[in-house]
DNA sequence: CGATGGGTTGAGTTAAGTCAAATTTCGTGG
DNA sequence: CCACGAAATTTGACTTAACTCAACCCATCG
């Protein structure tokens, strides 16, 4: 058991590199072994198929691919959508690092979406059989699990009330928001950040168009709420933004 | 052991109205305990707490009340919906009998909407913490249960795809063949039923006006796609409102 | 350095919203 | 059972937020 692996001696390549562990990882607080204990997260880590990185604008997976294993992003941010017969897509959701795809494949066991990278990532394989068969031993996980599945519920509600009820510069309000508060749960800055989807994909979430969507950009620019050099954002008036997205104040 | 219990004297009342059993509940085939022997069934009657009746415009529970328990509705429909700090509300959806209410509770043990009956109802608690302890004893109902949460954020997820791209006319349609492959599935027809729901309430969920709906029910009367009477609908065509929610028909 | 894909801006259009008025339905009490 | 008021619904006329179409800009990259 000493003996070294072969890859301990390749220079510049650490074990932990290749053989990437929940422990180790800076998303076990946001992700699936929340809570667990180091006994715990190891026996997830068994599970876990492998590690998969997943470059730009690659499929994770289709609508009607059989369903193995949810997927934990460890890296990078992927889309969601679904499509109509007629063709028409809709973004559900942007993920990132230490959210969960695939839930919706468990009811059943056929994906209900696409999910496709926006930039190079990488995913933890968490084959659903092993998983279910842990979750009956892990009292904690199986509590977690359920949390996630119930955060996605809520989340999509979200979705819906923006949708449904709220005007454009308010929807794009709360979609800045939204991200902001995200990257600030994850130790990056609430204020500046940059955006990992084109504007049409932004529209498309929203149920806007592209052109809307720059509008409205160029709108707050001019309001002095943030500034915009391509994808890169900087809320400079985040407490009017979220006023905005309130639908208390009406933005000028 | 054999003594009567007293409403067992009661004429006109039978101990099974009193304390109903999923075993003998119509809806079981749909509900929690689909596909749950006999003995397992049992176990689950056991943790229900009681059935409770919510009269019409009753409130099952609201945004912010602490999470104890899921409801399983026995009979009767609710709404569920959430309000923007500002007031405005969008209902989430519309549930009915085998149906299961207050998953989105589970992330931050509060709800995050507000649930309310659209008629006399009645439902069965189920203590989410015995529900807990059986899931761990019993894979068929962790395994169905895990279905039920996914198939809501699936259902969520094409309600997206119809708030976000859809026109009014494919809502409303969407809206009808929905509504109606669900009274198919509970053997009811699947042609002819009552909106429980005020055409307000459905406007709302849809994201339109009252006066939207109005039109486009009196436009597809027009069409001779449906016959409608107040409450009362039934579908002439399901054909051309399949063809026209997929997108592949624009309708007259 | 020209092609390409993303992004911006302006002008005109339209689907759905707002406002208003008429009509029907429903619940309640006489 | 009927009358009445309140609530829900329908319909029409007009308005508007967001869309479409079109032109243009700009960053990137082979």
């Amino acid at each position: 058991m000493i003996q070294a692996l072969p890859s301990l001696v390749l220079p510049g390549v650490s074990v932990e590199a290749l053989r990437a562990r929940c422990s180790s990882c800076s998303m076990h607080q946001l992700c699936l072994p929340m809570g667990l204990d180091t006994a715990d997260m190891e026996r997830l880590d068994q599970i876990i198929g492998r590690r998969r990185k997943v470059p730009r604008g690659a499929t994770l997976f289709r609508i009607g691919d059989p369903f193995a294993s949810l997927y934990a992003i460890r890296l990078g941010h992927f889309k969601t959508f679904q499509v109509n017969p007629d063709g028409a897509e809709q973004i559900t959701g942007f993920q990132m690092s230490g959210e969960l795809l695939g839930m919706d494949a468990i009811s059943t066991d056929r994906h209900h979406c696409n999910s496709i990278a926006l930039e190079d990532s990488e995913v933890c394989e968490i084959p659903f059989g092993s998983l279910q068969q842990l979750l009956v031993d892990m009292p904690t996980l199986l509590r977690h699990f359920h949390r996630m599945m119930s955060q996605e519920i809520t989340r999509e509600q979200s979705v819906m009330l923006l949708l449904g009820n709220m005007q454009a510069t308010q929807r794009f309000a709360a979609f800045l928001v939204n991200l902001s508060s995200r990257y600030e749960a994850r130790g990056y800055s609430a204020t500046t950040f940059q955006l990992r989807m084109t504007r049409e994909e932004i529209g498309n979430y929203l149920g806007l168009t592209i052109e809307s969507v720059s509008r409205l950009l160029s709108k707050f620019k001019k309001e002095g709420m943030l500034r915009v050099s391509n994808r890169e954002i900087e809320l400079l008036n985040p407490a009017m933004l979220k006023a905005i997205t309130a639908g208390t104040r009406t933005c000028g």
